[in-house]
DNA sequence: TCAGTATATAATTATCTTATTATATAAATG
DNA sequence: CATTTATATAATAAGATAATTATATACTGA
């Protein structure tokens, strides 16, 4: 693995907002307005966030009626990097479940 | 561990300098001349990647006759992950090597 | 003590990043 | 079919980043 792509991975996750949406990912699928609600930041913020993630090869989406569902894509080669990542953050389910006690829980594995 | 500040250490490594640099000092300690020589880059522009790197902890420095010395802070907080990260770059160490041939080393352990 | 070498800092500039607002697209539903 | 909901994209502005040049500091050795 060459250092310029680790470092250009390490780039985009050394971003407070990608990185929880990654340790969120780990746990879960998720759809955009998961996100918006989670992070309270604008729409496209959000959007703008997963594009880059998505660029990177990092995350795939697929559609599902209206709503757009993320998921970390395991066949990414960062799949490795990006897991011994996450295992250095705290993990990120409960504010999964405070979605799900909001009743604001779309998406579903 | 919080987020935000593995979030932060992963924006200062996503740099394929500093990245870069911690592969070269987990080999061996390093010169700044040492760093000038291997990145063909200005002094000025390898003492701010260092400065940064030791403004976070992740490196130190020690002076040695006129120059100074830095190394890997083993006892920083961050060293586990930053040692998981060095482990998905390729071995610098023959950057070191190179340097050894061309009668350019400074720093010895 | 002066010249040379090693390093750090300051100032500047160009570029990148990230958020916002405005707008477009697309699906769902009454 | 019009409205609402979900998402994406474009334009923009503020702030951060990284390189360079110029300069300062500090140690070494003749």
């Amino acid at each position: 693995m060459e250092v310029e792509k680790v470092a250009n991975i390490l780039k985009l996750l050394g971003d407070k907002t990608r990185l929880t949406m990654m340790g969120l990912l780990v746990e879960s699928e998720c759809c955009v307005c998961e996100f918006v609600e989670i992070f309270q930041m604008s729409q496209p913020a959000i959007s703008q966030h997963l594009r880059k993630l998505k660029d990177s090869g990092l995350v795939k989406e697929k559609k599902r009626s209206q709503w757009v569902i993320y998921s970390l894509n395991t066949e990414s080669e960062y799949y490795e990097l990006v897991k011994d990542l996450i295992n250095h953050i705290p993990n990120q389910k409960e504010k999964l479940d405070e979605l799900n006690e909001k009743g604001l829980r779309i998406s579903c594995e």
